[in-house]
DNA sequence: CGTCTAGTTGAGAACCGTCAAGCACCGTGG
DNA sequence: CCACGGTGCTTGACGGTTCTCAACTAGACG
């Protein structure tokens, strides 16, 4: 297994805080794990008991309403903790994680989080600053939720996936979503985010080459209204 | 001036993790101000550098859209901090802050604050508690926004309010808050709340007293389809 | 070759935003 | 004292957006 001291991930993250010391300790107690496309991680109410760090893959946060429908809140990546909201208030999972690829997870337990976070005041304060920029990304969706057209919002969440996780040689964006991840991103019914799509495609503002989106015109997505 | 470590507001907050050594130090660099109902505290874009303690009265964050409209994200009560999240990212504001009603606050500077975030693990865990308690509550709003009715949104408002803020001895709602203030917190259009506010009488779901609020039927608000 | 899932399109209904008009209340200045 | 204007509240009407139901297509996979 591999040594989180060494580890390239933890400088994405609030882990390259922590002392060589307290790496090793960690390391110790830590597992690693795989997970399949389409794996839950955990679900509402789990309680989770400790903090995943993401060496690879991608997975969507999401939270069931009460219409039946999935809303994604997140999007979590390469380098990015899981986890850590629910292990500081002690409460069981608000949300619901499921891979989107294939992930490579190495699971920190709550103790170990928990004493560096009491004695390693760096540590606690780049974790702080973390959830405050979550935070800050949450009130900023809220008030797109609530006054921008589903037709902005797409516009916005294509970008914002563009321009936060990259494209692929050809173009298209290198995180694959299903037009119903789309729609739950965005909040709306899988038709309305399709007739948007194809909407955008017929303006020239995307193409789409199988069910990858490229993005032909980002200016003019920018000034979508 | 009063001092921090004899005010009991503390309790209410993270200051309350503070020795008594500390409060003396961040009692003798604060600042009591005295705020008018409609005031702006700070606005979008501001540089706060510190932290305001709610002593006395209700303010509301709020973000303007590109649609000319405000978004309220959150109501602040006394005992409440204002400020945290900027603070810690050492970001201006992201939000506005407006008063409610007349308001009483104490400015701590930004230097006392990071000091202690530093050097006091216990208060920097406080802190990082509240926000991920609003992380949580942020979350569940994007659900709500995403995935429920203007009717519904409105419903769980006034219930929240209730729950949270409490009641006049009448029964009103203790927080008055203005048509428009309800539309922006739901996300909608002036007319669209208050035609709902109507609707909600009509059926004898909750009463007005001038302009204040009453629940008459909580557990049918709560059944609210 | 059937079956399953994801994607797509159409049509109608429900929801919501906007414009417009009128009402109630309040403070100001004549 | 009253006329006046301002602001917030309320209701109606209309049009645009979005949801839902339904049918259909394309591709994957045994």
């Amino acid at each position: 297994m591999g040594k989180c001291e060494q580890c390239i991930i933890k400088q994405f993250n609030a882990l390259k805080s922590l002392s060589k010391d307290e790496l090793v300790r960690i390391s110790s107690c830590k597992t690693s794990m795989i997970i399949k496309k389409g794996d839950v991680i955990f679900e509402e109410g789990d309680s989770i008991n400790g903090v995943y760090c993401v060496k690879d893959g991608i997975c969507k946060l999401s939270k069931l309403s009460s219409n039946g429908k999935d809303q994604i809140v997140k999007i979590v990546v390469k380098g990015d903790l899981l986890g850590q909201r629910s292990l500081i208030t002690g409460e069981t999972a608000n949300l619901q994680a499921t891979a989107l690829n294939d992930m490579e997870l190495c699971f920190i337990p709550k103790n170990e989080i928990v004493y560096d976070l009491l004695n390693n005041s760096k540590f606690s304060f780049d974790v702080l600053k973390e959830m405050a920029h979550d935070l800050k990304e949450a009130d900023d969706i809220i008030v797109n939720m609530a006054q921008k057209t589903v037709r902005q919002r797409l516009a916005e969440t294509i970008i914002y996936i563009h321009d936060n996780f990259g494209t692929n040689p050809d173009g298209t964006l290198s995180v694959l979503l299903s037009r119903e991840d789309f729609a739950n991103i965005v909040g709306t019914a899988v038709e309305s985010a399709i007739r948007v799509l194809s909407q955008f495609k017929k303006e020239g503002l995307i193409a789409t080459i199988g069910k990858r989106i490229k993005i032909n015109n980002i200016d003019g997505l920018k000034r979508v209204e």
